[in-house]
DNA sequence: TTGATGATTCGCT
DNA sequence: GCGAATCATCAAT
């Protein structure tokens, strides 16, 4: 007979095909895969935040098209992958059509699958903490540049993205303000699962220059 | 070519 | 709470 329960849908592309601020809480609850000769890892995501791309003074797409962002640019469903701070990567899916650079950065999730995997990327014991932030999320599923702009819409693709099992109701749904970005600090494009713990904790960034004319 | 900075994390006080 | 680690990227020279 036919199992009661389908096996989990990648998503489609056209998932993506939207705004930001749309796709990013969508994305709670959803499951992201890295297969690697070292094994499978996958985080369910609990936190998120939105970048709208050249509109957006915090994005990386703010001051235009780069050889860093250029895949920000290019079609939805597609993973951004930086390198930041000398030492660590973050990834994010891109959003909305060719030329549109807007992007979600996945901050933090839940290792459900590879624990074993991820618990000797991260060298950490405490099972919470093995993707609790966006630097530990890459590390734990063994992200790097080398995945900058892989197609995760793309059966084949080793680094791919799943719909939840069960959808998250928007009661369960927080919001604020983005964690670690000096400007457009005020908009609250960040998303996580209320009751979920493996959400990194907020940092407010110092502001670096109060809006031009402010005292 | 040079200099400043960052969508972070970790360890120490 | 504070600062070091550590370097790709980008604006200015």
């Amino acid at each position: 007979m036919t199992p009661p329960v389908p096996g989990p849908r990648q998503l489609p592309r056209g998932f993506f095909d939207r705004p930001a601020t749309a796709v990013a809480p969508a994305l709670l609850g959803c499951v992201i895969s890295h297969q690697t000769a070292a094994g499978m890892v996958a985080v369910t995501l609990a936190e998120v935040e939105a970048y709208a791309g050249e509109s957006d003074p915090a994005s990386h797409a703010f001051r235009g098209r780069t050889a860093r962002n250029a895949v920000m640019f290019g079609a939805p469903g597609h993973a951004y992958v930086y390198f930041t701070y000398g030492m660590h990567f973050c990834v994010n899916l891109v959003c909305q059509p060719p030329g549109q650079a807007s992007a979600v950065l996945l901050r933090a999730g839940r290792v459900t699958d590879g624990v074993v995997l991820a618990r000797v990327r991260r060298s950490v014991l405490r099972e919470l903490d093995l993707a609790r932030g966006p630097a530990r999320l890459c590390e734990a599923l063994g992200i790097d540049r080398s995945q900058d702009g892989a197609d995760v819409c793309d059966p084949a693709s080793p680094l791919r993205v799943w719909a939840p099992q069960a959808p998250v109701p928007a009661v369960g749904i927080s919001r604020g303000p983005r964690v670690g970005v000096s400007r457009a600090a005020d908009v609250a494009w960040r998303f996580w699962i209320t009751s979920e713990p493996a959400v990194s904790a907020y940092r407010r960034q110092a502001a670096r220059r109060p809006a031009a004319g402010a005292t």
